[in-house]
DNA sequence: AAGTGGTCTAGACCACATA
DNA sequence: ATGTGGTCTAGACCACTTT
């Protein structure tokens, strides 16, 4: 059936080559969004090369996140997932005007329904770069609230925040169901609003643990991202450390020359 | 040697088994950077396996990030480059107190060396993503900037840069030659000072041509930025598309409550 | 029952890096 | 020359999903 044969004497390998083929048919559209490839024998028989090949050929695409397998059943072109957009200029703005958790309002505006998992609550020995951020020593106990937060019932964000004792010894912020208003309003109804704050953002592969818990395809990094937030007399407030499945978001950031205010 | 064993008869695979084991003995340290590991064959007669679960479990962990494989020579424990923090704040401050590109500045204060392959300068129909945001009609023409930004001499970033033709044709924005200022400066100096800026951010794999001139070991995404500048009068005057290397890269923000103002 | 992807074996030859 | 990872073959059996 296929026109194209692969060289074995080439110096791209043969799956190499077979990879690139079909990459490129799924990229010129010859292959639509969610249609099923041929199976791994039919492959072997068309291009006479080992399930080997085909195997690794396949496996490769999997990790450029094109075509998922599904055991059993088949391999399939990859549906791209709708992507979410978190705005670091709305996050502070949205937790004063409604008073629901940030997560579900930035949710609302995609038209996806919000839910979330509390994972645990727990006082435990901060790690060494939280308790860097918190400006307090190394193994000193903190609160520590862990969730997963869904889109549509799918996971999306795997969240820890921590919280410095003096703030939330025997607050609200210990209880270990989910915060109506979000952990955000209740530090400030605690009479510690944010004056400002910071995010820093690495992206990676997850590990396994990460990728069960997210669900995530092969092939998908999850960005980190660690946000402080700090009191006028720059007095850190909590650290969020979150973990984003990559191909559900995207981030998004705005800046001005002094004084100047862009539009919505 | 190894005391642990493998159990064929777990529902986890003899090569998942192999990758928890070594990547628990490299997260303890029992491995340390940059030591080698044990050749396949090696693998092989000590657990009792085929060569194939062992470049399974191997090649598991290389796409963690956590080991890397030399042709010819062995397979390593990973050493984690240096990271680099790109802070979002500081790029517009800098390219105006500084007369040299925001990238320079920032390597140095790293202490690195920047360096720059300008890889081609053209006149091209915009793609349809570039045109919305340039917000001029898809298949215009726009001048492209490509090139290739080094630290060290190891390759770090790859930047596209589109200015519409209103602004850069017939200037030297169209010089073949790297630009001395840097892009947005030059745009400065032809009148057009930037007010505002939006920045766009998605993780996600690189495909084989971008792991190639990034020269990315498996297993390392990349950071899709999208920085658009803006005139006080919300014109837009470029779209600059840069793909970094997610292994050496962080990115940095702040954001203060109206009127506040953060140290550094 | 039939077909799919997942796992595993036991070989083979190659290209590359070091000594 | 030796040892390394890279590629490839030709099988086998398993677990899963559909018809």
């Amino acid at each position: 059936m296929s026109r194209t044969v692969l060289d074995p004497t080439s110096d791209r390998s043969l799956a190499v080559q077979l990879a690139d083929l079909l990459r490129t048919e799924i990229r010129a559209g010859s292959r639509s969004q969610g249609s099923q490839l041929p199976s791994e024998r039919e492959f072997e028989n068309d291009y006479g090369v080992s399930r080997t090949v085909v195997r690794d050929a396949l496996d490769a695409l999997v990790l450029e996140g094109l075509v998922v397998k599904r055991k059993g059943f088949g391999t399939f072109v990859r549906q791209q997932p709708p992507v979410r957009r978190v705005s670091s200029r709305s996050r502070h703005d949205l937790h004063r005007t409604a008073n629901k958790p940030v997560f579900d309002v930035e949710a609302a505006i995609h038209g996806r329904v919000p839910s979330r998992r509390i994972l645990g609550v727990s006082r435990e020995p901060a790690p060494t770069d939280i308790a860097q951020w918190l400006e307090i020593e190394a193994g000193a106990d903190v609160v520590v609230r862990r969730r997963l937060q869904l889109l549509d019932d799918q996971p999306a964000v795997i969240s820890a925040s921590y919280y410095p004792l003096w703030l939330a010894g025997g607050t609200i912020l210990e209880s270990p169901d989910a915060l109506k208003r979000g952990p955000d309003a209740e530090i400030e109804a605690l009479g510690h609003p944010a004056a400002w704050g910071t995010e820093v953002f690495r992206a990676r592969m997850p590990d396994p643990q990460e990728r069960r818990l997210l669900a995530l395809d092969a092939g998908v990094p999850v960005v980190r991202m660690l946000h402080i937030d700090y009191t006028e007399s720059n007095c850190p407030l909590q650290v969020a450390d979150d973990l984003y499945a990559a191909d559900q978001h995207e981030f998004a950031f705005m800046w001005t020359s002094e004084g100047g205010s862009p539009p919505a």
